[in-house]
DNA sequence: ATGCATGAGTT
DNA sequence: ACTCATGCATA
């Protein structure tokens, strides 16, 4: 929902006006190995490898998953790690919303004002977003970096995606709006840390045990596109007879619609 | 950077 | 069964 105003250029424009300034970081990068030509295979969820995102030794795949606890659709084994503690309240922002309207506040009298805890527009996210960007680069961080620095900082973890895509605004309104205090704080933290930074912690693994990404062909996602502007909201059975004529799993197709429409409201 | 997937909370 | 926040794995 945030979209609307903020620039989503059709992405793909190799040179932006973003500046990419000298700042060229090496860091060890944790891409790792491939492995099985095969695409997917109904039924098949090989234990898929994770690896450390920032210190990854030698690129051995390190395996955490166990075999305990499937995954299979909605049932679940509640194992993730996921920071328990802050923020509880997520309450609905309706897609299509703009600003947080005021509140009319009666006795509810704030009468401190920090930098910023109020609720932020459109453009002032899309400026941060492109600031806070500019900075992490010329402070050498990588955004996996940054996500595991607000984990040990505030106990909320973040992966590299989820930075990325706060950078490139492409989480919702809403969303945009609870990193935000968490990346700021971070930036303030970061230039003007010296050398007081150790936290090298995070509890280690969990098992869980995902299914292997499907490919979707590219014939089969043009019909899928197709079926998407025509209905994007199809039934069950709908989807039941697209998955079956494309030969694909139904829970692939549902899947699909879901990310489709999700993608959309970005 | 992005595609498909998971899971908690809603509708 | 959906939305939303989030992320592993991959391009």
């Amino acid at each position: 929902s945030l979209c609307h105003n903020i620039t989503k250029q059709q992405d793909v424009k190799p040179g932006r006006e973003d500046l990419q300034l000298g700042a060229i970081i090496h860091h060890r990068s944790p891409h790792v190995a491939h492995h099985s030509p095969h695409t997917n295979h109904p039924g098949a969820w090989g234990a898929t490898g994770a690896h450390n995102s920032s210190l990854n030794n030698g690129g051995q795949p390190i395996n955490i998953y166990a075999q305990s606890g499937f995954t299979v659709n909605g049932m679940l084994d509640h194992g993730g790690l996921t920071p328990p503690p802050t923020s509880a309240p997520s309450q609905s922002l309706h897609p299509g919303l703009r600003d947080t309207p005021e509140h009319g506040d009666i006795g509810a009298h704030h009468c401190h004002d920090h930098s910023d805890e109020e609720t932020p527009t459109s453009d002032e996210l899309e400026q941060f977003a492109k600031q806070f960007k500019q900075r992490r680069i010329k402070l050498g961080f990588t955004q996996a970096d940054v996500g595991l620095a607000l984990g040990t900082l505030y106990g909320n973890v973040f992966s590299q995606t989820t930075i990325c895509r706060f950078e490139a605004l492409q989480l919702s309104f809403k969303n945009m709006c609870k990193l935000k205090p968490l990346l700021n704080k971070w930036l303030e933290e970061a230039d003007s840390s010296t050398g007081s930074p150790s936290s090298i912690d995070k509890i280690a693994a969990q098992g869980r045990k995902r299914k292997k990404r499907t490919s979707i062909e590219v014939s089969v996602k043009g019909v899928l596109e197709t079926h998407f502007l025509k209905c994007p909201k199809p039934a069950a059975q709908e989807i039941t007879s697209l998955a079956d004529s494309l030969q694909l799993e139904k829970e692939v197709v549902r899947v699909w619609f879901c990310n489709r429409r999700q993608k959309r409201k970005e």
